[in-house]
RNA sequence: GGAGAGUUGGCCGAGUGGUUGAUGGCACCGGUCUUGAAAACCGGCAUACCUUAACGGGUAUCGGGGGUUCGAAUCCCUCACUCUCCGCCA
């Protein structure tokens, strides 16, 4: 979230850039001014009672220290309890109304973001690679992978339902040859520290990321006597709220993480398009990319997470483009983001396969997040940024659809043969 | 699952109802000394919010929440977590 004392003395600015958003300002501000005056008037009012009775009972120690009778104080300042508490009651309530104002601001944009009204208005920064030239028309991957036996949708209604998936064979170690790819390039090349965290989280993890309180919809909720827990959408959640509620030393920033997760996914309401396939599952695994970064260096550090993830897509030799979301397509979180989006030559279009997002101290200021900058006494809260490096599921059928062949076989890509063990994937029955 | 012990500032660690926002140490910042540094010595050093033109004043915070009391780090209840022992288990 941003910072209270910014947006009350920065109203025109942020009323500029959530028009940018393409939000109506009335309606994400609410009654904010108003709220927020009242909020003060009604702690000014608390704590001057609250001052008065601290008084009166250093009053009464002292008395009672010097043996003297002390009945009359101590009667009035029962007296003044009843009045601190109602009015009490009216500045928590206020300060709930401010809070969740404030909750419902998005991210600014950052002034390198185009503006925009639509994802229609993303830009292009970059191509790479050529789409491959078939001389049959190319298949979708739910046929391909139909066909090879390594994707069965069928069994997968049978076990849970619609959105979720079997791979067999090759097309399991596919996916765990992919993970391993992506997870030892990161380490090895680029200086992430891999992490294993948990896959259920309690909500002020939720919180701290920005999924609740408003996506509570979008999540899979673990309910078992007593534990409340949700299933992770991505590595982003538990891997940022490892250090919610710390102060970071100076000198260990950037801090680069990496983690290899499943991811868990509602989303009631996004049907209707990408319904085939594994486009969009309720699980599908993810290699995620975490930053934590000093507020200077954050923007530097985007493009270096991009290109990270970049990387990967070239080694594969998946044809790709690189998109800066406009202002209006972005998250919620988010101040800047990049897309990737990778050639499906089964479907003749780009999709998204990676998002890389600098959501600069919105996330860190909701997670408590903070470093000591050198010389300074001072905490100030760190930068915090993520993208997948990548979207394994999306790289898999990348894969099935970019390298298939005449004969129905798919080849393995040249970086991938050390983890797959062959270099071609043919037709099974299971 | 059972029994017990804990949770205090960036870190360690005192403190069991009345100037304790909290002794002390470490870390950090400034200074003295030094050619420079180290050591030593002196001083400073929590956070958030309200208020003030400013100086300043005020409120809250000792794991979270609630309660008792004129007054709570300190007493009570509750939840979470950590540690030790027992049980169970891959």
């Amino acid at each position: 979230m941003l910072d209270l004392n910014f947006v009350r003395d920065n109203l025109p600015l942020v009323e500029e850039k959530l028009r940018l958003r393409g939000m109506n300002p009335a309606e994400v501000l609410k009654d904010f001014g108003e709220v927020d005056s009242q909020r003060r008037q009604a702690i000014t009012a608390t704590e001057t009672l609250k001052a008065q009775r601290n008084r009166a009972s250093e009053e009464i120690a002292k008395l009672k220290k010097s043996g003297q009778d002390a009945s009359a104080q101590i009667a009035e300042t029962k007296d003044l309890r009843e009045q601190i508490q109602e009015k009490e009651k009216t500045s928590i309530e206020l300060e709930a109304r401010l809070q969740e104002i404030l909750a419902g601001i998005p991210n600014l944009p950052h002034s390198s973001v185009p503006a925009g009204k639509s994802a229609e208005d993303n830009v292009e920064v970059r191509r790479w690679g050529t789409p491959p030239k078939f001389d049959f028309a190319p298949k979708p991957h739910w046929e391909l992978g139909e066909q090879l036996g390594i994707l069965d949708l069928e069994r997968a209604v049978k076990l849970t339902g619609g959105r979720f998936a079997v791979y067999w064979d090759l097309g399991a170690k596919l996916e765990r040859a992919l993970a391993n790819f992506m997870l030892d390039v990161h380490t090895r090349e680029h200086g992430y520290t891999e992490v294993l965290p948990p896959y259920l989280v309690n909500s002020a993890s939720m919180y701290g990321t920005g999924q609740l309180p408003k996506f509570a919809s979008d999540l899979f909720r673990v309910l078992h006597g007593e534990t409340d827990l949700w299933l992770v959408p991505t590595a982003e959640v538990p891997v940022t709220n490892l250090y919610r509620d710390e102060v970071l030393d100076a000198e260990r920033l950037p801090v680069s993480l990496t983690a290899y997760t499943p991811c868990f996914r509602s989303e009631a309401g996004s049907y209707g398009k990408d319904v085939r396939g594994i486009i969009r599952q309720h699980q599908f695994q993810k290699v995620e990319l975490v930053k934590f970064s000093r507020p200077e260096d954050s923007y530097d550090q985007l493009e270096k997470l991009t290109q990270a993830a970049e990387e990967i897509l070239q080694k594969l030799g998946l044809p790709y483009r690189t998109m800066a979301l406009c202002s209006a397509d972005m998250g919620f979180s988010s101040a800047k983001t990049y897309d990737l989006e990778v050639w499906l030559p089964g479907q003749q279009v780009f999709r998204e396969i990676s998002s890389c997002s600098n959501f600069e101290s919105f996330q860190a200021r909701r997670a408590n997040i903070r470093y000591r900058p050198e010389g300074k006494n001072k905490t100030e809260f760190v930068h915090t940024l993520n993208g997948s490096g990548l979207a394994v599921g999306r790289t898999w059928l990348a894969i099935i659809e970019n390298y298939q062949q005449s004969d129905g076989s798919v080849l393995i890509p040249e970086a991938l043969k050390p983890y797959m063990g062959v270099d071609r994937i043919t037709a099974k029955k299971f």
